[in-house]
DNA sequence: AATATAATGCAACTATGTTGCAAAATATTT
DNA sequence: AAATATTTTGCAACATAGTTGCATTATATT
């Protein structure tokens, strides 16, 4: 495990580091996106909150995780596909909020769809949201 | 004017105040959303930061205004149609935000696509955010 | 092992948002 | 129209989220 998460880093010509490496295995281990304040309790604050800040805006920039715009009002982190690369993301699925337990889940394998818009608009970008309950809490 | 948001928070069952009436016809002077930071200085700094924090609270309580998920990290706040109510939204609509000048348009006649989703999983609310140039940019 | 490069932690700062409470303004009653 | 009851406001204080500069430390390179 630690050696793939290893490769992963060296791969992206990223130094490893402690940092790095809790970080991006926490991303591996969970099923859902994560915020800054989760990863930071999660990492048993061994890390300076800069320093998770700055290790998510490096793996952001990387193509490693995306960031995904949530209702509350914090950053959520996603780890990405194997197809996204540096400055270029796919990121065209779909995002799903459970209101239960509040995990935030990529589906990956639905694609956001084509909106028709108004005349003059140029679309770039479509983020879809949905919330309600996931498979889990749904019962 | 005045006398038509006047009306409105009467309406409402709000009492009339310089705040509320400001920041309601601020609202229906803007073609776009807007966030705390923009309202508070359009009003000129005449009301206090929390004073209009409540404002907002209180329209969407009442179904004037409501809410949108941001990329950015601040809460985006647009006018209801008529037909919102207290305590419950038709909120189905998608929203456009430009990269170009930053206004996030509400596109209140294009309603969000039904999307499947995996089993078990069950919605109650989709959001979509497009983003992309807006038609006065788009030249 | 020595050097160059990059990442970390600390301090300080900005922005965003919330809560409690006394003072002031609005609405209601008489 | 004045007095009372009810809301709303502004202030202070606090909480959380996020950024920047810089010296120290760790990683990578030679």
């Amino acid at each position: 495990m630690t050696d793939a998460i290893n490769s992963i880093l060296k791969k992206n010509s990223l130094s490893i580091t402690p940092s790095r490496l809790a970080i991006l295995q926490l991303f591996h281990q969970s099923s859902g996106a994560l915020t800054h304040a989760v990863i930071e309790q999660k990492t048993g604050d061994q890390f300076d909150r800069v320093t998770i800040y700055r290790t998510l805006q490096v793996f952001v920039e990387k193509g490693l995780i995306h960031t995904i715009p949530s209702p509350d009002n914090a950053i959520l982190y996603a780890l990405c596909k194997e197809d996204c690369t540096k400055g270029h993301h796919h990121d065209n699925h779909i995002h799903f909020i459970c209101d239960k337990c509040n995990t935030t889940y990529c589906l990956d394998h639905i694609t956001t769809p084509n909106i028709a818009l108004p005349k003059g608009f140029k679309n770039k970008q479509t983020d879809v949201l949905m919330k309600g309950l996931c498979a889990h809490c749904n019962q």
